[in-house]
DNA sequence: TTGACCACGTA
DNA sequence: CGTACGTGGTCAAC
């Protein structure tokens, strides 16, 4: 089969797992496949990459180089072509196994790809595939990815061909769809092992202000179960003897919570923050309900159950990462990595003898619109460090009506004062709001979008199985939906840019990233080489944005500065005080951020 | 035990 | 008529 042109060595690293949990190998140049154990493969891995810096196939990051970099910590491989990745960029959703993948790859159908054995006796079906790899339909035999079948040397190299067969295909379909696709496969892969290393290496926390904050909220470590459903008696009290005679309320059950209020005058449809907000005066229960439901999340999700599980001994907080999310193609992390309230974040703190580096996108979505749409008027406004400059000065209104009315336009919120400047926007850049509105009309009609970089969108079966124009409700949310992807899966396809590029320009300084959150990075890094850093990452963006874009007229700007903790401002950022004053200080400031406004 | 809903944290 | 994600609580159905 005549192989495309890769532009670099071929190499492969796939594994198998035989019942008994030993792993081994196929590893090797395209041609020169050695089956091996683990700690072979991972030499071999090291060497041919130092020596060739090969384009590395696997079926996906996790399974093949999770446990090499295991044995092998300094293992870090540069170029890859992860299977499972392409196959969600190209054809769209998450499922992403070999046999899926090789499917779409040979332009078989999905619905006749063989099942992967379950365990039971119909793993007997396994007989019908034959004595090959590749079944007498095209498909690959069924019980590979369990590791029944591959057994031998030979099956293993023969797994390996596989990979490299369906990656060739997948980078032909690629480059069919456009010039953008193979390079946004070999990002996406970069972030997949960016993925394997956060897993890996954790996010750095300070173990005394983590108790400190956690205890502040919920209350000191309990030392049996009945301290700790003392210690929540004790939180629910602090609501409950503002309604006497209601002290039996389940305060985590909405439906007593809501005629507990009730009862004392104030009535609501929900119980929700945004609406109790407003009630804060009516009565003093509700300011100690909102104030409790506020601890409440830390000690039921980010207590001590959360630390002890997630955090390690080293002080690090591990999670589960994936490269893309099923529908735009964000990054997910699970444990909190993605979702740690801010008034968690002064516990987010370099090792000592380091710092982080932290860097954040201005402004991403909507320089995202102006390089996706091609619009050259929007794109010009992107040549200020604030595009809603510009903007309100070519509409004649407000900063603050023009960034309603670019959001407005974006996310698809129509109600309130944007009306008038949305008619503006609409006059003054076409395009991009053409760009929006057709895939608005697309998603209402339930069809397919890739984004700028190529990954498919399906919209018909999103929020439910019910068919186009059977219901407008979710027709229109449909539409807000692709409106929506269009631009935050492009965004996320810059930011992975960004982060391999990151990852790769600001090793040498042994600096390593600790977190990606869509459009923030922190990267851990040695003191001194702090500002080498800093310049590594934003030379980073204008050279990932130049890549990724082709060359658009479009700005990117990075808030890029150098803290100890996640929660310091980046501008002038002096160390705070770091006694016990630090937490309490933190604490009372959010509390007293919410009440206003 | 599972799935729906609520509620809420992040971007 | 903002969207996306993950998590933990309760409740109803199994």
């Amino acid at each position: 089969m005549d192989t495309p042109d890769w532009g670099s060595p071929l190499g492969v690293i796939v594994s198998s797992r035989s019942p008994d949990g030993i792993r081994r190998y196929a590893v090797g140049l395209a041609g020169e496949v050695a089956a091996l154990p683990p700690a072979a493969a991972a030499a071999a891995v090291s060497a041919l990459e130092q020596e060739h810096a090969p384009r590395w196939v696997v079926w996906s990051c996790e399974e093949a180089l999770a446990p090499l970099l295991e044995v092998t910590p300094g293992l870090r491989p540069t170029r890859v072509w992860d299977i499972a990745e392409a196959h969600r960029l190209l054809h769209g959703g998450w499922a992403a196994e070999p046999g899926r993948a090789w499917a779409a790859a040979h332009g078989l159908a999905p619905d006749t790809v063989p099942a992967a054995p379950t365990g039971d006796l119909f793993d007997l079906v396994g007989a019908d595939d034959g004595p090959d790899l590749v079944r007498g339909d095209g498909h690959l035999r069924a019980d590979t990815v369990t590791g029944a079948w591959l057994t031998t040397d030979d099956r293993l190299v023969a797994w390996a061909g596989a990979a490299l067969a369906c990656a060739g295909l997948q980078r032909r379909q690629a480059a069919a769809l456009g010039s953008r696709v193979v390079p946004t496969v070999h990002s996406e892969s970069a972030a997949a092992v960016l993925c394997v290393e956060l897993a890996r290496d954790g996010l750095p926390l300070d173990r005394a202000v983590v108790e400190e904050l956690i205890g502040a909220a919920a209350g000191p470590r309990p030392a049996s179960v009945d301290e700790e459903l003392a210690s929540r008696r004790r939180r629910d009290a602090d609501v409950l003897r503002h309604v006497p005679g209601r002290e039996s309320t389940d305060l985590r059950n909405p439906a007593q919570v809501k005629a507990m209020l009730a009862a004392v005058g104030v009535d609501v449809p929900n119980t929700r923050k945004w609406v109790l907000e407003d009630q804060r005066r009516v009565h003093p229960v509700v300011d100690a309900l909102l104030d409790w439901r506020k601890r409440e999340r830390i000690a039921t999700t980010y207590g001590y159950r959360w630390l002890d599980t997630h955090v390690g001994a080293d002080d690090r907080l591990r999670g589960h990462w994936t490269a893309c999310d099923g529908a735009g193609g964000r990054m997910t992390a699970d444990n909190g990595l993605h979702n740690l309230p801010a008034p968690l974040r002064p516990a987010v703190a370099a090792a000592p003898g380091h710092v982080l580096v932290r860097a954040d996108l201005g402004q991403i979505e909507p320089r995202v619109l102006a390089v996706v749409s091609g619009d050259r008027s929007f794109a010009e406004a992107t040549r200020a460090d604030d595009l809603y400059a510009p903007v309100a000065a070519r509409l004649g209104v407000d900063r603050g009506v023009a960034k309603i009315a670019v959001l407005a336009a974006m996310y698809g919120q129509r109600s309130g004062a944007a009306g008038e400047a949305l008619k503006g926007l609409e006059r003054a850049y076409p395009v991009a709001m053409a760009h929006l509105d057709r895939a608005y009309a697309v998603g209402v009609a339930g069809g397919d979008l890739r984004t700028f970089g190529g990954r498919l969108i399906r919209t018909g079966r999103v929020l439910g199985a019910e068919p186009v124009g059977a219901n407008p409700q979710l027709d229109a949310a449909r539409g807000r939906f692709a409106r929506n992807a269009v631009i935050q899966g492009a965004a996320a396809e810059l930011f992975k840019a960004w982060a391999a590029t990151v990852r790769a320009t600001t090793a040498p300084l042994g600096a390593r990233i600790v977190l990606c959150l869509h459009d923030e990075l922190l990267v851990h890094v040695p003191e001194e080489q702090a500002e080498a850093a800093v310049a590594g990452v934003n030379a980073a963006l204008t050279d990932a944005a130049r890549r990724w874009s082709q060359g658009a007229p479009v700005r990117f700007v990075s808030d890029t500065g150098v803290v100890r903790r996640w929660s310091e401002a980046k501008e002038g950022a002096q160390a705070s005080d770091e006694g016990p004053g630090l937490v309490s200080g933190l604490l009372r400031r959010n509390s007293s951020n919410s009440a206003p406004s």
